[in-house]
DNA sequence: GCGACAG
DNA sequence: ATCTTGTCGC
């Protein structure tokens, strides 16, 4: 899959909230492509160990059909991290493996779904928002615990399959408090980029199943990055 | 000094 | 995210 190159990232907070503040205006949230067209579904995490005292990551991709849920094609990537976790700035230290990972990918999935946060965040630029101005697709962002902007806490949606509240925040649509499965803690659903909150919270549905409050390509993605993390620490490399 | 803090 | 034992429940 054709990736953009980057080439931004030894930098300070306050360019980093440039390239935020540049990007942010750009953030296209009408579909690009209609809901009845995804086929192929990717999803997208991390995880981390260190090595000499290093940190190192590994990016899982892993792409499913839409209707089977079957497993279409996996990639990874692994490395050091060069950024630390910066509330606000996970693009900045995720994005270099996810788009080295990307790269790899033969398929073109149609949508992409990301640990983390899209349009929900201070900039509306968490990860997955960022992430799409490389991947050049549409992006998901799915946060497991809640991210407070500006002091709004969110409100708890129904325990009920499919229940949710809309994260308002003077009087803007910053993302979606969702219920996947019934008694357990909602996840954190925004749009990334080039979809749509509706959307994005009927593909999401569409792909939970009993093993997780996950989306299923999200949570093979979190699996393999373990299974990946554990070969490499044996491996020494 | 204290609390907050996506992953 | 990661470090970690037992434990409650389907």
């Amino acid at each position: 899959m054709h990736v953009k190159q980057i080439h931004l990232f030894k930098l300070n907070k306050e360019e980093f909230v440039k390239i935020q503040h540049i990007l942010q205006p750009k953030i296209n949230l009408s579909p690009t492509i209609p809901l009845n067209s995804i086929n192929t579904c990717a999803g997208v995490d991390l995880a981390y160990w260190e090595q000499n005292g290093e940190p190192y990551g590994v990016c899982s991709i892993i792409v499913i059909d839409a209707d089977t849920k079957e497993v279409i094609e996996k990639v990874h990537s692994m490395g050091k991290i060069s950024v630390p976790y910066v509330s606000g700035f996970l693009a900045f230290r995720e994005l270099p493996l996810i788009i080295e990972a990307a790269k790899k990918l033969e398929t073109e999935p149609d949508v992409f779904l990301f640990d983390g946060n899209g349009y929900l965040h201070y900039n509306h630029m968490g990860v997955a928002t960022h992430a799409a101005f490389f991947l050049g697709k549409p992006t998901i962002g799915i946060a497991k615990t809640y991210l407070k902007i500006k002091g709004c806490d969110f409100e708890m949606p129904e325990n009920e399959v499919g229940a949710y509240t809309d994260i308002i925040i003077d009087g803007e649509v910053y993302g979606r408090a969702l219920r996947t499965r019934r008694d357990v803690k909602p996840i954190f659903l925004s749009c990334g980029n080039h979809i749509d909150l509706e959307s994005s919270y009927q593909i999401t549905m569409s792909l939970i199943n009993q093993e997780s409050r996950l989306p299923i390509p999200v949570r093979l993605a979190d699996l393999e990055t373990h299974v990946l993390r554990t070969f490499y620490q044996k491996n020494h490399g």
